[in-house]
DNA sequence: CGGCTGCGCTAAATCGTGTTAGCTTCCCAG
DNA sequence: CTGGGAAGCTAACACGATTTAGCGCAGCCG
């Protein structure tokens, strides 16, 4: 129930010490400060029975550390990025003993300046400013009071704070090498953005940049991409529409969808037209989503490290932290790495031996 | 950069008063101390002018009030449940100026009882423990030491916490009341539970109550349900097997699957058997995950109330510390109502109109 | 002229911890 | 016998707010 919570003082009253005393030894200076063993073994065997625990307040107040984080998203509902994001951001933290203080903006400025602030009230050690799709952010005013890194995000004006992205260049160009080294070079079409690098969602850094990787291993091996449709929300429907626009005109070889919801539209689409996955088209995605999983058959898909990103978030936090103590260094871009998830969905037309996903059904389509 | 704050006291010697009275005009208590209107002006215009917030460990040290909820959940990641609740809390939390602290404990009931210490070490006004999917738990040690609530969950043994939960059972009449509406009377199956009311997920609430709901209205409409099939995981290639497995034996006119990835899964294997939603088969699921808008014909879903149950129990948490102040009463339940959300999955086979979903399309199969 | 009352404000204690400066006691060398 | 140093601990202040008790002053009354 709501009894007292034991302080400093009750235990350097049982342990018949001082507070002081009491103090160093729990911070582990004790030797360093001379104090005897006996009245280290003391202390600590009282502190532990009375079940001490220092309190947090206090202790930051003092030293102005408070083993605490503020993390301000714009959304997390919309997407899983986000949960594991927190997540991986969580237990980073965890494990040196800190918490995390989580926000939610909405997007809008004035609450993302009012959260930082409200941060800084409760004297964070540092704040990560999540953005849950990857794009350029406007820095708010006073981040930069303290420690603070962008995760998932860069700024869009010039900022002193680092951040933390998926190295979306190198994806494009996995995405890409897949195809390639399946022996596909025509019939290739493109789902959510391009042609032009500019044909990309607004902010959007992760189409601009995958487009920039997949057109440099495209040029390399010769493939032409045959068309390429910008998608403003990167939805199911939208994928949906696209494909169904494509195969008006084409008869796709291979779709590259710029992420796996856009991806499971596609399947629709192609389903409707008696399209199998992989053996008529070759499907490759980005992000992992969890219904990469759930179509059937799977999607090769580039994962989003959401949780590498989320932890490299606070240990980027962590370093500036350190380096602050001295001078103030350029900002510092990180990139980590994304990884392919292999599913059944792109078919070898080089090899001599079909290599399909093995019992993988399809969908068709039965007109009205 | 990391210039000194502005302090109470720093106020005080720029208007030429005492930090006392300073204290009291922001705090609102200057009329009630007589405090003259011209120095309360002159405060709070220097307050305002040097940009002064009041440092929340300080209040906090001295009030034992933080402003402060601490949010710990089983897993955030493997659901949007999470995302939603969380979101509904943060929201409902930051109107009355609170923050939400967030953790994770995967389940661990040593990171359980750590989280909550560490809770109370930084001096939360309360704990809100939240399951991801509806379900009892054990409530860990030391939550009730303060003021706490259960999310989404109701407590193993006896406890005084009090609990939030969706109405389950009313949810399972609602499903049930929508096929039998549409005229629906035989051919129903059940996917993810049952027949009995043991035949749930281990610490299913959710299964359980649904079921208890749905058997009320199909046994005062005299509907038999053909075959009930319990499925561990809820997953969508349950789904897909356990409707493989009913076809292989029936020809359902109506599925209710406990899940909306249930019911995909179930999507699938009635489309690899040429079997077209709504026409041929009814479906019915539960929680509106975003799945249940993104297939063709979109799920009619009896959707969780995310974000109310996570402002609920800012609500009730609040209530609770009120409360608290007076006499300990007993634990509550207190129910949130889960809305129909209506796709065009269901086909009315009463009316004489045909009344499908006007160009839903289908999936059908494509035999080797 | 002294005492009482009400007004307008402030001094000082307090919350729980960290930290600096210094106090006592003992030992030993000079 | 005395001075110096080390060992082992503590007193006291600081962090930034809230809150209680009360101070000085003016005015009024007897």
């Amino acid at each position: 129930m709501g009894r007292r919570r034991v302080t400093l003082a009750d235990v350097a009253k049982a342990t018949g010490v001082s507070t002081t005393t009491v103090s160093l030894v729990l911070a582990g200076r004790g030797a360093e400060l001379r104090i005897s063993d006996d009245v280290q073994r003391r202390v600590r065997s009282t502190a532990q029975e009375l079940g001490y625990r220092r309190n947090t307040l206090s202790v930051g107040l003092r030293t102005g550390h408070t083993q605490t984080i503020g993390f301000v998203s714009d959304t997390v509902a919309s997407s899983l990025l986000a949960g594991n994001m927190i997540k991986g951001a969580m237990e980073a933290a965890h494990q040196r003993g800190f918490m995390l203080f989580c926000g939610e903006s909405g997007g809008d400025p004035d609450v993302e300046r009012a959260l930082v602030e409200a941060m800084h009230d409760r004297r964070v050690d540092g704040i990560i400013f999540a953005a849950m799709y990857t794009r350029t952010v406007a820095v708010p005013e006073g981040l930069d009071d303290g420690p603070a890194v962008l995760l998932n995000a860069l700024p869009a004006a010039y900022s002193s704070v680092p951040s933390v992205l998926p190295d979306e260049v190198e994806a494009g160009r996995a995405a890409a090498r897949i195809l390639v080294d399946a022996g596909h070079r025509e019939g290739v079409h493109l789902v959510g953005a391009g042609p032009g690098l500019d044909d990309v969602p607004p902010n959007s850094i992760a189409a601009r940049e995958r487009l920039i990787g997949m057109r440099q291993v495209f040029d390399a091996a010769g493939v032409e991409v045959v068309s390429a449709h910008q998608c403003p929300k990167w939805m199911p429907e939208d994928g949906y529409d696209t494909t169904r626009e494509i195969l008006r005109h084409h008869r796709p070889r291979a779709l590259v969808c710029l992420n796996d919801r856009l991806a499971f539209g596609a399947y629709q689409a192609l389903a409707e037209a008696a399209l199998s996955v992989p053996d008529d088209v070759s499907v490759v995605s980005y992000d992992d989503h969890p219904i990469a999983s759930w179509v059937r058959p799977r999607l090769t898909t580039i994962a989003l490290p959401h949780h590498e990103l989320g932890a490299k978030a606070v240990e980027v936090l962590f370093a500036a932290s350190e380096r602050r103590r001295r001078a103030k260094s350029a900002p510092v871009v990180h990139r980590v790495p994304m990884s392919v998830q292999l599913g059944a969905s792109v078919r070898n037309v080089s090899a001599p031996s079909r290599q399909s996903g093995d019992r993988a059904s399809v969908h068709a389509h039965k007109t009205k």
